[in-house]
DNA sequence: CATCATCTGACTAATACTGACCATTATGAT
DNA sequence: ATCATAATGGTCAGTATTAGTCAGATGATG
């Protein structure tokens, strides 16, 4: 009685191979064709069991030489102010909410002044010059999750 | 393992005999040969892998004795280079382009891993996830444009 | 049988490589 | 001086080689 899918084999092929290396780098065309299966799966494989969550990160270059390189990273302490932080976000904040966040992240410790300050860079009106007030802070909440995702582990 | 390209080996190669030297003359014929490449794919690698986002000027003289020159620069010390980088970027930069940036600006000690990390992820287009590719990379040139100045006015 | 995970393939996007044709510069003959 | 020729590098469009996306089909599970 075989329960596991082939995407479970696979996924414990890569972490096989992936062993105590810091990070593999494979062609998707070859585990394709090593497990019979069409090459979008890996992407599926890798989608559903090698995300930030997990602790990977995931990057990839098309064309002659391509590949994809898996890389095992180190989540960090923060991880539940963090967390805290993305949920109160949602999906829209505005530049003075926005801004009490990166307040809140120096008063912690968490990020240093010069980190800070860039982040804010990013997050003012000014820079992302959008009309839409609606569209802004959406993309300013994307942006802040980003920021707070990214400080969620080390690599 | 043979799976990088050789427009990788030759972008290897021709930093390696840079080494630590400010710069280096080249003979594309010369180059070509040696790798059994077709002349052009000089100019592609070097297009693709010594441009000013990557932390290179490249100058060349065709005809008898004619040559390519790399020189690596410093994007920050330099005021013109500078500005010759923002001038570069223009109002619109890719994803890769802009990656390249923040690369150099780490290779040279400008910023540290975890600065340029979290600016990395405010330049993806996982982040900005915006319909419209042409806003996205407008997007993307502001936030570049203003990390930039903003480590302008601070070293 | 309802729902979620898995799997597939057609279409898209990015990167690498090639060769025909073009542009520039040096040199030597007239 | 002028011009022809040789010796360089540049451009661009086309082909090849990879990986990514997404909607729909299929399978597994409660």
């Amino acid at each position: 009685m075989d329960r596991k899918s082939i995407s479970d084999v696979i996924e414990n092929y890569l972490k096989s191979i992936l062993g105590n290396d810091e990070q593999i780098e494979i062609r998707r065309s070859e585990i394709a064709n090593h497990f019979d299966v069409v090459p979008s799966q890996i992407n599926y494989v890798i989608k559903t069991r090698f995300t930030l969550q997990n602790g990977y990160l995931v990057q990839s270059k098309r064309g002659g030489g391509g590949y994809i390189r898996i890389e095992r990273v180190k989540l960090l302490d923060d991880v539940d102010v963090l967390d805290m932080l993305i949920d109160a976000i949602g999906s829209s904040i505005s530049e003075n909410d926005a801004f009490d966040v990166i307040k809140t992240l120096y008063r912690e410790k968490v990020i240093s002044r010069r980190e800070g300050d860039l982040m804010l860079v990013a997050l003012s009106k000014h820079t992302l010059d959008m009309n839409d007030h609606n569209a802004e802070n959406k993309l300013r909440a994307r942006l802040l999750v980003a920021f707070l995702n990214r400080l969620r582990y080390e690599s």
